[in-house]
DNA sequence: TTGAATTAAACAAACGTTTAATTGATTTTT
DNA sequence: AAAAATCAATTAAACGTTTGTTTAATTCAA
C-alpha cells in the first residue's frame, strides 16, 4: 500500500458516498480499508476531520480546467457552452461518490469549516460558467438570462439522476444492477445531447420571448 | 395535544430533514416531540417504520391536484407548463423538511420498502408530466424533447437551491438568518420566472434547432 | 536508540429497542 | 350504582450494541 492515508480517504469516500456520513461508522472504514481502527484518528484526528481532509483532497484537482476552458480565445461562447456541459458531466459521472457526499453534506450543517468549504467550492463554478454566459451576452449571441439559477439547472439536472440509480436505471431502460460503466456511458450520452438542445434553446438571443402561440 | 402520532410523524419530518435519518436519534425526537421515548416503539414498531409512515402520511395529498391540471380543459398547453412550476415550486418551498427527506433518502437506501414508495412517487410526477408534454407535441405547440430529463431539469433546478440554504440566500442576497417566509417569498419568485423562460425556450417548436451564430 | 507507525484493548457515551410496572378511562359484571 | 375487569396509553428503567475516541504497549525502520 503506497499511501496508506490517501487511501483511507478513498475508502471512506466510497462508503460515505454510499451509506452517508451519519451512516457510516469509522469501523466501516477501517475494516474495509484493512487498516486498524486507530488509524484513522492517528491519520486525520476525527471522522469529522476526515471529511474535512476529503473536501481538501478532492476539490483541488477541479479548478484548473474550467479556468482554462475560459480563456481558450479560439472557442466560440457556444463551444464553450457544449464543452462546459460535457465538462461537467464527464467530472460529476466520473466522481460519484465525491459528488454524493457533496451533494448530501450541503443540506447537512456539520461544522462551519465543511460548510464554508461547499460554499466556496459552488461559488467557484458559479463564477467560471458566469464569464461564460456574459461573454456570450456581450457577444450578441446568449440572450438575458438569470446565471444563477440556469448554473442551478445544469447542476440540478445532473443530480436528479445521479442522486437514485433505481430510478435512473429505469428511465435509462437498463437493469438496475447493470454495470457502472454501462450505467455511466448511457446516462452521460443522454444528459449531454439533453442539456445542450436546453442551454442553446434557453441561451440563444433569437429566442427572446415574443408572444405565445395560442 | 390532539393526535399524537401524527405530532410525532411533523416533529420527526422536521428533524430528520434539518439533521437527515441517520443524524437524529429516537430520543431527539422524543424529547422535542415532548412524549415518552417508548411512544415511538409503541407507535410505529421502529425508527426506519416511523420514515415509512411518514413517507405515507406525506405522499397521499401530492397526488390530486396534479391530475386535476392535466384535466381541465380550457387551460392551452403553454398555460399548464406555467401552472405546472408555479405547483412544484409552491409545493417543494411549503414543504421543504419532507423534501429535503425525499431528497436524501433516495441516494440512502434504507430498504425495499421505502425505495419502492419513492420510485413511485418520482413515476407518478413524471407521468403527468409527460401527459402535459405530449399534448403539447400533439397540439404542434412543444417541439421533440427527452421529457425524462425535462422532468429532471425542474425537479434539479428547483431542488439545488432548497439543498443547501448557505448557498441560496447568498445567490438571493439575503442574510442568512432571514426569515423563513423571506427566503420562500425571494426563491420562489426567482425560480417561477427563471423556469417558466427556460421551458418556453425550451419547449417552442419554433426553437428547433437551426444552424447556430458562430 | 529514537520516534513514527501500528496494534489490541478499553473507554464512556449514545444508540434503537424492550421490559415490566403503572396509569386512566371504558366496559362488564355484580 | 358500585365494584371489578379490561385494555390501550404511558412511564422509568434497563437491555445489549454500536458509536467515536483514547490508551498503553508493541513493532519497525532510520
Amino acid at each position: 500500500m503506497a499511501d496508506k492515508r490517501e487511501h483511507i480517504l478513498i475508502v471512506a469516500e466510497q462508503l460515505f458516498g454510499e451509506r452517508g456520513f451519519d451512516g457510516t461508522s469509522v469501523r466501516d472504514i477501517a475494516q474495509t480499508a484493512g487498516v486498524n481502527l486507530a488509524m484513522i484518528s492517528y491519520y486525520f484526528g476525527s471522522k469529522e476531520k476526515l471529511l474535512e481532509a476529503m473536501i481538501n483532497f478532492r476539490s483541488e484537482y477541479a479548478y484548473g480546467i474550467l479556468a482554462e476552458l475560459n480563456k481558450d480565445q479560439s472557442l466560440s461562447p457556444w463551444d464553450k457552452v457544449d464543452r462546459l456541459v460535457e465538462f461537467y458531466v464527464d467530472r460529476i459521472l466520473n466522481n460519484l461518490p465525491f459528488h454524493n457526499i457533496m451533494y448530501q453534506e450541503s443540506t447537512a450543517f456539520r461544522s462551519i469549516d465543511i460548510k464554508d468549504k461547499i460554499i466556496d467550492l459552488k461559488m467557484r463554478n458559479l463564477d467560471q460558467i458566469t464569464r461564460i454566459i456574459t461573454d456570450g451576452q456581450q457577444k450578441k449571441l446568449f440572450r438575458q438570462v438569470d446565471i444563477p439559477m440556469t448554473v442551478g439547472t445544469i447542476m440540478g439536472t445532473i443530480s436528479s439522476y445521479t442522486q437514485s440509480r433505481a430510478y435512473s436505471c429505469n428511465i435509462l431502460a437498463i437493469r438496475e444492477d447493470s454495470d457502472d460503466e454501462v450505467f455511466r456511458t448511457k446516462l452521460s450520452k443522454r444528459l449531454k445531447a439533453h442539456l445542450k438542445q436546453l442551454l442553446r434553446a434557453h441561451l440563444d438571443i433569437r429566442n427572446d420571448t415574443g408572444p405565445m402561440e395560442k
